[in-house]
DNA sequence: CAGTGGTCTAGACCACTGC
DNA sequence: CAGTGGTCTAGACCACTGT
């Protein structure tokens, strides 16, 4: 064991209750918490794993399972396991849908991206009319049917976000907002010129793993959970006018929220 | 095939490039995403899957963990394979410090418990002086120590959450606010008292895989991520007088927040 | 091509649960 | 006790990556 090169890994307990493939699991996050494997670089293979270890292939393959579903390595087929980089993150403020941002004539994700240095697109954007689902009826106070959109966004070419917005058909209907690319400020904007001038947002936030589809659209490593957010938007009359249902790559997200003390 | 209590669950697709285990576990995931497994129901046992789909019980165990790493499944050792039971949310509002909760006398956790009808308990208290991490310390204006108040909260038995406070050792010092108990509205009560009036919180919000560590002290199931919150509490003067660091099971929380529209 | 991870088999023994 | 999931072995073949 000592003339091969990961010494710093040290050996397993033979006395330990811990299953070994936990322990093997435990030595590499170890080694990756101290820095002796940095962001991006390569642990060792699994057949080096299986000499320096001296245990089978599933068992080392055991452990570098773990690892992933903590988020911690990814496995790249044919290249090897990485510790896994943290991407950038985009911190979202309390403030993102206050009207002076709107005004300035450009959505919420373009603005932001861009105030990060980065570079903003919008991707597979369907508009239609759709039922609404119980909950969401329920929360636009019970519309029979609603304009749906659609869309993903990418940052820097990476998609990190889904939304789709429903609005009932009364707003909606026939104004730009029903088109594919509603104008200058998004339909927040649309939605003031029509006479519901915004109050405030309701959002609840929840997180969770994805489920396969959210993993494919947004191409997510394993170890990565979703925020899933549910926003309502009300005009000055108490009226609910639109709800955004969005998916969000929580590595790439810090959300953040003003609290009011009184 | 046709003779065995699983038909709903279908048979493989041999001329797919789907993985085998893949597969099964599409299978397994419709079945119960289309009710025919309820919660808290058991699926086939493992020998059973081998026999229904005929394939090697290696292939069924890791069809499983995939649905166990979407949080989806529960297996109990011993017992079976049991689709996860939703645990009752607590959904948490914009208004949780607010003053008029504050003056009721009660902590936040508790208050919200209580109104939710569950039983809250707090738990592994501990309070002490410490260093600061050069990010605590930075929020807080750069002090040399802090007091550091760390305890769990437990809900109808479940621990739900670990929070650490941090304050400055010259507000806080000598205060109840280093007791253990500091008697009734929490510690934010005694800040005010102490001429602290608090203005507002900022609040920021991730989501991620918990450490083992976290694992263990929230009881996480597999497939549960959890939230860490990052809360700095100001005062009317723009001081910052505690941060706030908070881990909770991802799944037994909504958190709610309020927007500005303007 | 050699080296990597991905999938799969057919066993074995163990630990836990519930009757 | 029988039945369940947990761990582990020692192979096999495949698909992908880089030289």
């Amino acid at each position: 064991m000592a003339d091969d090169p990961w010494g710093a890994l040290g050996e397993l307990d033979p006395t330990s209750d811990r299953a070994v493939f936990r322990q093997i699991a435990d030595r590499l996050r170890e080694a990756i918490d101290k820095g002796r494997f940095k962001e991006g670089e390569q642990l060792p293979s699994e057949a080096q794993l299986v000499e320096h270890f001296g245990v089978s292939r599933m068992t080392v393959r055991n452990s570098i399972a773990v690892l992933q579903s903590e988020g911690l390595v990814l496995a790249e087929h044919g290249r090897g396991v990485f510790v896994r980089p943290r991407p950038p993150v985009r911190r979202l403020a309390s403030d993102r849908f206050a009207r002076r941002h709107r005004e300035a004539g450009k959505a919420a994700f373009t603005v932001e991206a861009e105030a990060a240095g980065g570079k903003a697109e919008v991707d597979s954007l369907t508009v239609r009319e759709e039922r609404p689902t119980q909950d969401i009826a329920a929360r636009l106070g019970g519309p029979r049917k609603v304009l749906a959109r659609r869309r993903r966004y990418l940052l820097d070419g990476r998609p990190v976000e889904t939304a789709v917005s429903y609005l009932p058909l009364d707003i909606a209907s026939g104004t730009p907002i029903a088109e594919p690319n509603p104008g200058p400020g998004g339909i927040y904007a649309r939605l003031e010129e029509l006479g519901h001038r915004l109050d405030h947002f309701d959002e609840e936030v929840k997180a969770r793993m994805p489920t396969p589809d959210e993993v494919k659209t947004l191409r997510l490593a394993s170890g990565v959970p979703v925020f899933h957010l549910l926003r309502t938007a009300y005009d000055t009359d108490g009226r609910a006018v639109e709800v955004c249902d969005t998916v969000m790559a929580a590595d790439a997200y810090v959300l953040g929220y003003t609290l009011p003390a009184n």
